[in-house]
DNA sequence: CGTCTGTATGTAAACGATTACATTCTTGCC
DNA sequence: GGCAAGAATGTAATCGTTTACATACAGACG
């Protein structure tokens, strides 16, 4: 592979040429710098950013370490981070975190001297809080337990968004109202959980633990908590989903079971992904603005790796929207293409 | 951020004996190897890979150059070629390609010194074939057209797979079967069409241009195509999709229309991606290993980086396989979880 | 005790860029 | 023509590693 010497030599400049050409840091003749292009081309230069990076102390790269990259919830969200970060010259180097704590510490390790910043998704509450992360590498947190002040995050408005839907089906008129849980120790179910129980409370209704679900964010979960729901002597009369997937896992077990949605009960998801108007009925779901989420939690980084000294923490939180579509009953079809409007929109 | 130089001096021994102890050259002695550990873990110290890089030359890492990040199908062949990577030890830097030709070349130059090898996606047949690659750097194509065998290449069998299941339309007793076609210009799409054309040639079928509907691998254009298809007076008695996406627009189209599936028509898709079969009815699809296709796009890339010189062009297909569901009639309906098993299944 | 052998460690030259500083070349003006 | 000023270019140190080679040290052996 050429180097600067040798597109420095064929072009008879020196390195420091090349450099300023390539940099342009203005201060090269029109024809120098000309010349010095076209040799380049012709051995197709292309500059190491490893040996840039080495002496500028940027990579121009953020690192993102996420807990899974399957399914629809990450691929939006790789796709706001990728844009954003683009946008403002940067690459993105992906990778799925390891299981412990250990293996996160080892993945940002290896991270080092290939990246500007780092955003880490790390949504397990009982992993032990704040790893000690080295101490010049800015990190933002996305969707992650609170820690304190002392970093970077950005999360979704769950509680609220869950609290708000369930309202809605209570405000249609349903008492008997179950969930089915995310997974286990995981942040983002844990406060859908809170949003949930405390909507129950706001409208006077006792809670029932057999009614909480367990389930773990995915569609054959969902499934199977469906199931037990109508073994249940006193069905509930609406189910809310932690998320679209474990809703679209319930549908699919009621649909089966011949019990009618919404007619003899209705579901409703969580972040509406792009697929819950396709379903049928079209799915309920509480939207959450996930590649804005991304492109946040980048702005942050950003401002984090460039102000580097005068960047405050920022904790910031996406709000969510409350998409009433007709597994909820509220209101007739909504007709999906071309564009999609909101019935109900409550902030939350 | 510590250097190796400071480990050396705060563990009284020198830079070399402190690289030897982080690549394990052996040839240190024990006491001394704890001794640089210690110190190295509280001064919290990782190397500086672009620093490494720069003398090995080398990067472990990938680069993925994909047209777009967005959906399932993206989803799962990252969540592939993450997974295989890692487990030899790589990383993986993922990037959206541009549009034009020159920007992928920019794109591709960016990469430089950052990864030691290239999967790239470009599956737009009328760009400029075979763009100029730097010379060393061992790219692997990813559902792209043919550049004849001077590049290693792993593609579907996206004709034998849309052959065999327009075939099972035929079988099943069809005669009038349209397709949504995937976008125009699209590698994939034009072999998925071939196959169409070719199973209804096979079986002495008319074919018939009104049938063939545009579309562009999205739920709308799946929708509004199926719309479309809906005002011809000689309506088709099956479509064929030529991704999920759209099949999932198509079925949403037909269920408002009050078409039923698969009574009135049927409708396959291509991909089965997970969802297919939480559709209602289940969706027919052509099944894709897409995280396999992944995966082996990574091995021969890793072979390609590893024995450079010995390493021989390599053009692979995964297979596919055709799922029956319930959206083309054929069987009772089919239950989803917890295991899937496939009626039909014909290679192809 | 000298020598030889092998193991453990140190020294210093790369790798390919950037950039402060030094040097050379133009140009305009007296 | 001489000179100053500014523009264009060159020189060389530097970034943090790896690694060939040199060196030191210990034990074995005659």
């Amino acid at each position: 592979m050429a180097t600067i010497k040798d597109v420095a030599r064929q072009a008879s400049v020196s390195v420091a040429t090349v450099s300023r050409v390539f940099n342009d840091t203005g201060l090269v003749r029109e024809e120098t710098s000309r010349r010095v292009r076209e040799v380049a081309a012709l051995l197709r230069y292309a500059p190491h950013s490893g040996a840039r990076s080495l002496i500028t102390n940027r990579t121009n790269t953020l690192g993102v370490l996420l807990p899974d990259l399957y399914g629809e919830f990450f691929s939006e969200l790789i796709h706001g981070i990728d844009l954003t970060a683009r946008k403002n010259g940067y690459h993105i180097l992906v990778s799925r975190s390891w299981e412990g704590r250990t293996e996160i510490e080892e993945a940002m390790r290896a991270m080092r001297g290939r990246v500007d910043g780092l955003l880490l998704m790390s949504p397990d509450i009982h992993r032990d809080t704040l790893l000690n992360l080295p101490a010049d590498l800015p990190v933002v947190f996305l969707c992650s337990p609170s820690q304190g002040h002392e970093v970077d995050s950005v999360t979704i408005h769950n509680m609220r968004g869950a609290r708000a839907m369930v309202s809605h089906l209570i405000a249609v008129g349903h008492r008997r109202i179950a969930i089915i849980k995310g997974s286990f120790g995981n942040y983002d179910a844990a406060e859908r959980l809170r949003g949930y129980q405390t909507a129950l409370k706001e409208a006077g209704i006792e809670p029932e633990p057999r009614l909480e679900r367990c389930g773990d964010f995915t569609e054959v979960g969902g499934y199977n908590a469906a199931l037990a729901l109508l073994a249940e002597t006193n069905r509930p009369t609406a189910v809310f989903a932690a998320n679209d997937s474990m809703a679209i896992g319930a549908l699919s077990a009621f649909r089966e079971s011949g019990v009618k949605v919404p007619g003899d009960i209705a579901v409703a998801g969580f972040d509406d992904i792009p697929l819950a108007r396709y379903m049928d009925p079209p799915l309920s779901s509480v939207r959450v603005p996930i590649s804005e989420l991304g492109a946040t939690a980048v702005d942050i980084l950003l401002h984090a790796i460039t102000s580097k000294n005068l960047h405050t923490r920022r904790h910031m939180r996406v709000s969510t929207e409350v998409v009433i579509r007709r597994s909820t009953n509220g209101q007739p079809a909504e007709r999906p293409p071309p564009t999609t409007f909101n019935r109900e929109t409550s902030s939350g």
